[in-house]
DNA sequence: AGCGCATTTCGAAACGTTTCGGTACTGAAT
DNA sequence: ATTCAGTACCGAAACGTTTCGAAATGCGCT
């Protein structure tokens, strides 16, 4: 007895009024005296009416929907905007359509492409690619208003919220430099993505600014992703005069990093001091605790979906394009004073 | 001069076909002579025209899209499955509307009321609530098919994908016994939720089998959530007798566990050993590297996907109704034998 | 040339809403 | 009584597809 799904036209015929009434009714779009929104409202309880979205889009040619395409939902800091994102759309009433590319540029591509094709009203986005893929055609093939984040495009002129990266790598340094360390080495990002890009940016700078060595063994490049950061830290460490202190550009390289370090047999941070750029949770429970950059991820969020927002009511475009929010320094264990020199 | 969006009728116009002729060709519908084809491909590429969803979703009744509603998707856990459960929709041609209740009963209760007004045809649910809250006459209301995912529903006949969570903590008591423990403490979950439950059955079945102290003080639950977990195995290593090994149910309370283990001074695995349930890749980076039961994420993302499929195709119910996959226990250096007793 | 059949093409209805313009009603002012 | 303003309601068009049945076309046969 699975009774068919009601439409306003039942709900119209039960309660005994015009469709056009129940719709005003429903959207509060035209008064309606009261005796008959009562009827209509029990009408629509009775019937567990609920309209159907597909033909209320296809009227007012909006979906209220918001299409979030993201480069790996698995990385804990995606993860965290990502559920911010969806709570602040879902605040103003617009729903979340996910899309993971799992750092495949051909789905990434694939998405992109057929993002007018969901006919999602905004788009979030967290490239994935290299800057060359995102032409100026491209941009123009999107369609509807989209904010980046976290990875920018500076050749486009799309808005984009992101950590103050330059910033983050400079307080991470920094307190290295505190603390005494003069030779630092680091793993860094795939410079082709704008937060690696600036973030090795921002090591140069404070290093540059500072005394310490600027030997170029010292500074090596990896994928963001763990193996290959544990590749480089191995290398790092088996440098004939190594590194008394380690830079890391993000979470995901911090983990192949530490796990290098665990198995050259350093004792961190005595031996060796390790500061990495995005915070976990369970930097607090293992040992040693790591010291990071924490980034604003609820600002990062938060904004994305406002300036989203704006752009969707028409309002002009936010100023600046790109939009930095501040890190955080949060130390814990993993960095102390260098160990003294060997004679 | 921003143009409109293109409709079909205009690809149809441009390519002097009629409308009924370009759907044919978009859908491989109906036959179409080669000519006309390829003068309809090309009035469709040169004015970038893609079809509105939702247009054809209300004449056809379909969306494409499914709904997933998990419970907290900043959890590593549940992230990692919804980016396997969108690869696997995606691969159908599904889109997924990504609802995050963040353990907000109230937003959960919303969205799930809600649900078929997105007209999504079906739902993956990850429920956030006791099982109080989700009556049959709810399970009526949804009027979509839907299954269940790490969190099932004994009293509703929905179709479930889990974790076999009894197996799960058998796995990781029996090596704490092998390893020669005899007073092994739980920080368990909040039994509410089935697999809390499951997994505290789990372990007390194995406690049961074995000549373990059964000294009630061991036991103690928490919400799966790390500060609650903190407390709790703070408590057991307060205790006059304390245990030598612990079990913890779930990946966030083990961060909180391994901070007050950490915070006690006690050396793992020297003096305390400490196994959890869910895996995390920082497991091999940090010390202690922490022993681990992994779930089948990979499974049980593309399981729950290839049941609702089914359903969404008017299959049967797939049986059995609730679905265990295996979990794996994976040994590293957070257990080890127990410390001689203090004579 | 005329016929029949298979193939290709098309017109128009239908999907479930919103919304615009107009009609019917009410009551007050003339 | 008649007009008028204002309110409450409704009919019907429109949104952009898919799909069904009918019309048109092409082709081989007599």
């Amino acid at each position: 007895m699975k009774r068919t799904i009601a439409t306003i036209r039942d709900v119209a015929e039960a309660a005994g009024v015009s469709i056009a009434t129940v719709s005003a009714v429903l959207n509060n779009s035209a008064r309606v005296s009261p005796a008959r929104e009562a009827r209509v409202r029990r009408a629509v309880a009775e019937l567990g009416y609920a309209p159907q979205r597909s033909a209320r889009s296809l009227r007012q040619g909006k979906t209220l929907m918001l299409s979030l395409i993201v480069s790996d939902i698995a990385n804990p800091f995606f993860a965290s905007v990502a559920g911010i994102i969806e709570r602040e759309a879902d605040r103003r009433g617009y729903a979340l359509l996910l899309s993971n590319t799992g750092d495949d540029e051909a789905k990434e591509l694939r998405y992109l492409q057929h993002a007018r094709g969901h006919n999602v009203d905004g788009l979030i986005l967290v490239i994935t690619g290299p800057q060359e893929h995102y032409t100026a055609e491209w941009r123009e093939r999107i369609g509807v208003p989209a904010v980046l984040v976290d990875r920018d495009l500076p050749a486009l002129d799309l808005e984009c919220v992101a950590t103050d990266n330059r910033l983050a790598s400079a307080l991470a340094v920094r307190h290295l430099l505190a603390l005494g360390h003069r030779r630092i080495g680091a793993v860094l990002g795939p410079d082709h993505l704008s937060p690696a890009a600036e973030r090795s940016e921002g090591f140069f700078a404070a290093i540059a600014e500072s005394d310490a060595d600027r030997d170029p063994a010292l500074f090596r490049h990896a994928d963001f992703h763990s193996p290959d950061a544990y590749d480089k830290c191995q290398a790092l460490l088996a440098l004939p005069d190594r590194p008394t202190a380690i830079f890391v550009a993000n979470n995901l390289m911090a983990i192949g990093a530490m796990r290098a370090v665990a198995e050259s047999g350093l004792r961190c941070p005595e031996d060796l001091s390790v500061v990495a750029i995005d915070d976990f949770e369970w930097s607090t429970a293992f040992y040693p605790r790591l010291t990071t950059v924490s980034q604003p991820i609820e600002a990062i969020g938060r904004r994305a979906v406002e300036r989203l927002m704006n752009l969707l009511d028409g309002g002009e475009p936010t100023q600046p394009r790109k939009e930095l929010l501040r890190p955080e320094l949060i130390v814990r264990d993993s960095c102390a004073q260098p160990p003294r020199r060997p004679a």
